[in-house]
DNA sequence: TCGTTATTGCAATTCGTTCGCAATACTGGT
DNA sequence: ACCAGTATTGCGAACGAATTGCAATAACGA
């Protein structure tokens, strides 16, 4: 599914500040701050202005392509993914990885049984400390 | 633990704005954000001024005594609690409950074992429905 | 290619949070 | 109970990321 699809499908246009802002997104192998974000699509496109950056990051959040998450006190932003897919933070280098798991989807089994609740979309965040940096402290 | 306990055994002083914000995050059965903190602190006390409350909830965040987090693009507080608490957040009224599973556990057993990661807190977040909005709609 | 209008760039603005500093009030020692 | 030392407060100013209003631009169906 390209972008051009989903903008396409929904009655939006093509442009290229969402073109830039979603390159960078499916380029980065990791997370992202509206700032890192706003800074790589200047350096790729000068002309581009930050508040279409935030318009498209807005636009994308609601189409539901890209996902915005909160590490300590600032946003991420990261194409969507599927829920099994939880996010290890590591404490110590602040890298974000990705670690696939049969609990998410074992929780959501047992929330429909048992919780008064019918869960949507599950959102898991691990802080700890990543093989690397355990080592090197 | 006592707030009083908590902040002697810091070596900070208890003072009146921290009580109140204490006070606060624990008469409230629910979470809230940092402008609901301020609105209620200053309604029993208008003297204590809003950057207190905000030194106060950095302060408390440092001592692990509230936990922060993120119901869209808004910081939410509320006392600490385990881990194998959970949170089910409403789409529609917006309401946060707390879940007790041993998901939790059973994740950070399988990434002790398997992931090259070693965890710390684990922060579940899930968005639904609550019984009451399933049912009204 | 043209006309319509969604989208952009730009500058100004908003508003939640942080900061600097003098005044205040907690705390440990007397 | 008082005092001295200093952490903490209240206040106003400052900050900065994000938003907004608007005229200019460019995407896209016809």
């Amino acid at each position: 599914m390209t972008l051009e699809t989903v903008l396409r499908g929904s009655e939006h246009r093509v442009t290229k500040p969402r073109q830039l802002v979603w390159d960078v997104l499916l380029d980065a192998q990791r997370h992202l701050s509206a700032a890192d974000i706003v800074a790589e699509v200047h350096r790729r496109d000068p002309g581009v202005n930050p508040s279409s950056v935030y318009r498209a990051l807005t636009l994308f959040t609601e189409l539901n392509i890209v996902r915005e998450s909160h590490v300590g006190d600032t946003s991420m932003w990261e194409p969507a993914h599927d829920d099994a897919v939880i996010h290890l933070v590591c404490d110590h280098c602040g890298r974000t990885m990705h670690y696939d798991t049969s609990a998410v989807s074992t929780l959501r089994r047992q929330l429909q049984r048992h919780a008064d609740f019918s869960p949507g979309s599950i959102d898991v965040r691990v802080s700890g400390r990543c093989a690397h940096c355990a080592r090197s402290t």
